[in-house]
DNA sequence: TTGTACGCGTTATCAC
DNA sequence: GTGATAACGCGTACAA
């Protein structure tokens, strides 16, 4: 069962022909009849032949991969974000004969895309997430890397593709405002991660237009949440506030949340509403349904790497690409 | 900013030197002169040379890539499995120059994995989950491409790394019965997972070993148990049967369990105690917090890397690795 | 200790 | 339409 790994000159040799009209003949570029053609690819494909990437590469100083850079905190393993981003891009690159390239990021650590970049081993990247002031991302400007984020930036030149959070998390805030809420609070994750920002102005967004009617609107903002622990005491601080309504920007914060409403015995949404920025599986099952917003994030990873290869075909893409959203209005508020 | 990508080449140029002496000198390789070696890597350090490692590949015949292959199911984004092997996997290949290539599997298709080893693009693959007739993994061994499975098979040939779960679900359930419980019922997941089959053999081996005192044992076994709905139908089964304790094989099923006894406010561990084969993040924030058992799944990676790619410098490594674990006795059962 | 020459498998550039 | 031949960047026998 073990093949041989024949190469384009053994081809060559067995049809009495030379290199050069094999590799035309593979690549369908250059003249060539259409008899020789045939008679190679047959043989080809007869005897299994595939081509040796490698040395395709470098010969055209390529590499066919593409890097996917990852935060390789331990956190993210709570999120199934980067898992289908990973199965969008996956998917997407290897129908187009790429494969990818893992690089994890940890913290000021990002060692690992610097060797993979340093040692030429792809042809561009897709960062996953992106930070207020992202030091991978300058790192790949300043080398010259082909890029594409996923997550918003104030960059105007680095080609980013995104959900539309802002927008949805307006339509969102906008909804449980009408339905009547008052005294709402809005928790949050690491005010460095862009996506963040967003949110928050999509919710500060659906304030303001909500503001003008004389309401007497009464929000309670808080960020840099990043713990069960934090999230506890909030509630509790909440509570005690009367709060109609908790907004939590993720699942791993809304998680944390229903948690301590079940320990304390406080009904959902008797007693107070709890709605979600993100929805996953991870909210998926829980009791009562929990009303928030969708995104494809498989598309939010394909879509990426479409405008990488594109990028990397020498095409001009457009620097952003937002992608919709599906507010889901269930049980839990509005 | 931007570096020209000089070449072995350049240096050797630079230096009035032969391109041997250069690569003698970055590799270590062969015998060379103490001052001809400081004067290139002096040179190659200041002017931030680093090799193609593509080139490099191409005259040894190797990538410095492993693959690494998960499901491409929609269900592996619940669980963190993957993505914490996944760390493990990378820190340690980055460690040893190496690169982690990915490669989704779904279902029959194994494209992905095809290309890759058509390709040539790695040197070795490491399988994140072994199936009881496993068909990428038939095919690596056909195609003779080393690799290491992390989770067990029959098979006695191939490495394998995994954690002794069979002793863990031992463990756990001798402890469950010696505090006095007698009718425990196992839900289970896909019976085609070698890991499945050890994890129910360990609930058995408990059994027996308390069988024989004269015990008045009723066990149930549910497999194959695969979504919320099939849970929730089992669950009503189960306590209309007034079944003392229920085990679940992994935490996407411990969820959906706890959802359930949520739901029908059927008081855990009062009416019905709970344990959870395998311990995630997932349960971890849980109210009550549920007995379960602990792997430490980064160093699970770590270890299938490290035997990976001691086969690939030729060495022997031992054919199964076994890792520990710990019983976690906590609220919700024992 | 250092240098020469060739091979790795492919594409690109010419000439025929 | 087809075929030599030279890159691509590096490792490595073998020679000096």
């Amino acid at each position: 069962m073990e093949e041989k790994n024949l190469t384009i000159d053994d081809i060559a040799q067995a049809l009495h022909v030379s290199k050069t009209t094999v590799s035309r003949a593979m690549s369908g570029k250059g003249r060539i009849g259409e008899e020789t053609r045939r008679r190679v690819l047959d043989y080809a494909e007869a005897h299994h032949y595939s081509p040796n990437v490698i040395a395709k590469g470098l010969a055209q100083n390529k590499t066919f991969n593409i890097g996917m850079v990852l935060p390789g905190d331990y956190r993210i393993a709570e999120l199934p974000f980067f898992q289908n981003c990973m199965l969008g891009i996956s998917r997407f690159a290897s129908l187009q004969g790429y494969d990818v390239l893992l690089s994890m990021v940890t913290g000021r650590d990002m060692s690992q895309l610097e060797r993979v970049v340093a040692n030429r081993k792809v042809d561009g990247v897709i960062l996953t997430r992106t930070l207020v002031d992202d030091a991978p991302m300058r790192y790949l400007r300043d080398k010259g890397v082909p890029f594409v984020a996923i997550g918003s930036t104030d960059d105007g030149e680095t080609v980013q593709v995104d959900n539309d959070h802002r927008s949805a998390c307006r339509d969102l805030t906008g909804r449980l405002l009408e339905s009547g809420i008052r005294r709402i609070a809005l928790i949050g994750g690491d005010e460095r991660l862009v996506v963040t920002g967003n949110r928050l102005r999509g919710f500060e967004d659906a304030l303001a237009a909500h503001g003008g009617k004389g309401a007497d609107i009464e929000p309670q903002i808080l960020l840099n949440v990043d713990d069960a622990d934090k999230v506890e005491r909030i509630a509790g601080g909440l509570l005690r506030g009367r709060t109609e309504c908790i907004v939590c920007m993720d699942d791993f914060l809304c998680g944390c949340l229903l948690n301590v409403l079940q320990t304390e015995r406080v009904a959902v949404p008797d007693r107070v509403q709890v709605a979600s920025f993100y929805d996953s599986s991870v909210l998926g099952n829980r009791i009562p349904a929990i009303t928030s917003i969708q995104f494809d994030v498989e598309a939010l990873g394909r879509k990426a790497c479409e405008q990488l290869l594109r990028m990397l075909d020498g095409e001009e893409v457009e620097r952003y690409t937002l992608l919709g959203y599906r507010v889901c209005m269930r049980e839990s508020a509005g």
